[in-house]
DNA sequence: TTGTATGCGTTATCAT
DNA sequence: ATGATAACGCATACAA
């Protein structure tokens, strides 16, 4: 699959020996930047770390001595004694799910700028691989953040309990969190359906344990009936343009005249499906999308949807994680309705 | 933004004390182990580290002790003495680019596969951000993957003359790189373009930097004329929506039947441009895109495009990386054209 | 086969 | 303010 020459790690000595990946063996240490600049490794340990505890004379030189040799410290030898290794985790379920891009993103820049560095895994479906990927991060990182998992409440409250976790998309009693209110967002699109003649609309479910399915459709039910409207439950087989494109038989059966759907990919894929079938969108169903990821602007008609604000998530679980932010007085993000193309008056047949 | 409980991390002690993130402080270590086993560390070590090399019976007995005592090795110590983190990093240009949704996917999963865990950075534009990039990755990793890197040659070669480095999209004498091969997918969209009367065709160039983009315009350079077809370099502002939408003056002013797009980000930002101002595509453009990313099927028309295997093409470097696969004897993955609505005959005019 | 001793690079606790 | 020294948890060379 690829070309070109092999990579030979220069071993010490000058012949080449292990052409495999090796950390860095030749590197430069304290004591190396110590006995360049005449001091004890101790003192360039204070030098380094905090650059306020010793004369400033000796400080500069320390400095100097170290960019001389190119000093950079092992974050390793550094994570023994300290217990952290300026690492943050990120699991995920599902890296291609463009739902997670912003949410990434978002987490990765806030680490930066804290300088941590974020360590990544995905969790594919199942609780099973979500727990390998949790027991695979964890011993590396100073804390992680899980997005919308998958495991139970007692799971996670086991491991909240020896390593610092933040949950998107999720509540547990007793483990921080990040959420968004839906509600606003939520509400907004049923205005904005109702006012064009709507009056029976489906839910387009995702994951059955999904914790913010649950929310979503807790919410519908809320807020329809309140507006003297219908709202039924149209379960999908997965949060994914095929499970989109499989439910459209259920759709016609209910016979409703506008939906909302658990994301957008599900929304996208009834869409693209309703329109194989000679149906119009929004002529003959409206479509309510949800999370606003890319690609739902690039559909005919452009979708309507319900945004996340996932890159703002992302970060503030990561603030939340390094303890930058107490989530008890921050208030949480809030969804906004995007009213686009695939929404509109409901035609009486 | 986020709400609900705050996690307090459980110190030794019955008394919280720090609300902060901890590594791990009251971990189980391989002494713990020999203890309730009656031996040394030292067998412990070997029993856990490579199960062949003790006897059968102790080595039950210590692998019982451990997992009654929930006994997790420490990655950073054991990092120390061997010099290996069994960690992978890998960096590309920017997460919400689409084209390394599957790349990434691709890289962690061969990761995960070969039991390593992936640390991942973005390196914004510029080539100052990819080298903090590059030395906040370096020293916690085995070795690390650069998808597209800006940096020039010299500083590559610097960096892999003492980290293991893989290229991916981008060759270096002396480095180890992944590359697709495009000519195949290339000449096939000629062909198809040619076989619909085109004759005169534009390629929207992507950055000045990219080493692909160039490589893409000089096989264009070599194919075109070969088919009797005129080319001409249309360039972009950038490699995005935005970048394709505001070339559209340019590409009336060229006087093209067909364009070739260094991305689909730019091939659709193009077509909704061209559509948005009454252009019919592919009736009065055709519009080839490049790498298949999701949403290239999910505009109206469906882009026609050059496939490049993302997926399979992380999952190589990684392979390289860890030296399972030699890049010498590995051909390179080959991109395939995948024809679909926005291509279609020359209208005369 | 198993135990003992040493080192990996750094921070932290003592002295000085 | 600075230097010696002991951990941190694990791997390994050597001894038994």
């Amino acid at each position: 699959m690829g070309h070109v020459n092999r990579d030979i790690e220069k071993a010490a000595t000058d012949v080449g020996q292990q052409p495999v990946a090796i950390g860095r063996q030749g590197a430069v240490t304290i004591y190396d930047v110590a006995r360049h600049a005449g001091v004890s490794p101790s003192t360039v340990s204070r030098a380094l770390g905090k650059p306020g505890r010793i004369s400033a004379r000796t400080e500069r030189r320390i400095q100097d001595a170290a960019a001389e040799l190119g000093y950079r410290a092992n974050p390793m030898a550094r994570a023994l004694p300290t217990g952290r290794t300026q690492t943050l985790g990120l699991i995920v379920t599902d890296f291609t799910n463009p739902v997670y891009f912003d949410l990434v993103r978002g987490a990765e820049r806030a680490a930066a700028e804290a300088g941590y560095t974020m360590v990544l895994a995905e969790s594919q479906e199942s609780g099973a691989a979500e727990s390998n990927a949790v027991e695979r991060v964890r011993p590396l990182v100073d804390g992680f953040v899980l997005a919308a998992p998958r495991l139970d409440d007692e799971a996670l409250t086991a491991i909240a309990q020896d390593t610092s976790l933040v949950l998107v998309n999720r509540a547990v009693t007793g483990i921080a969190s990040v959420v968004v209110d839906v509600r606003t967002g939520l509400s907004a699109a049923l205005d904005h359906l109702r006012a064009h003649g709507h009056s029976s609309i489906g839910y387009l479910s995702g994951p059955a344990r999904s914790w913010i399915n649950a929310r979503r459709w807790e919410v519908l039910m809320e807020e329809a009936p309140r507006r003297g409207m219908h709202i039924v439950e149209i379960p999908t087989t997965e949060p994914t343009l095929v499970g989109g494109r499989d439910a459209l038989p259920r759709v016609r059966a209910a016979g409703v005249s506008a939906l909302v759907a658990y994301n957008d990919l599900i929304a996208i894929g009834l869409l693209r499906e309703a329109q194989a079938t000679g149906l119009d969108v929004p002529g003959d169903l409206s479509i309510v999308g949800f999370d606003d990821i890319f690609g739902a602007e690039l559909v005919t008609p452009e979708l309507s949807t319900i945004r996340v604000p996932l890159g703002a998530l992302g970060e503030a679980a990561i603030r939340v994680l390094i303890g930058r932010v107490d989530p008890e007085t921050h208030e949480p993000a809030k969804a906004e309705f995007v009213p686009r193309q695939s929404t509109g008056p409901a035609r009486s047949r």
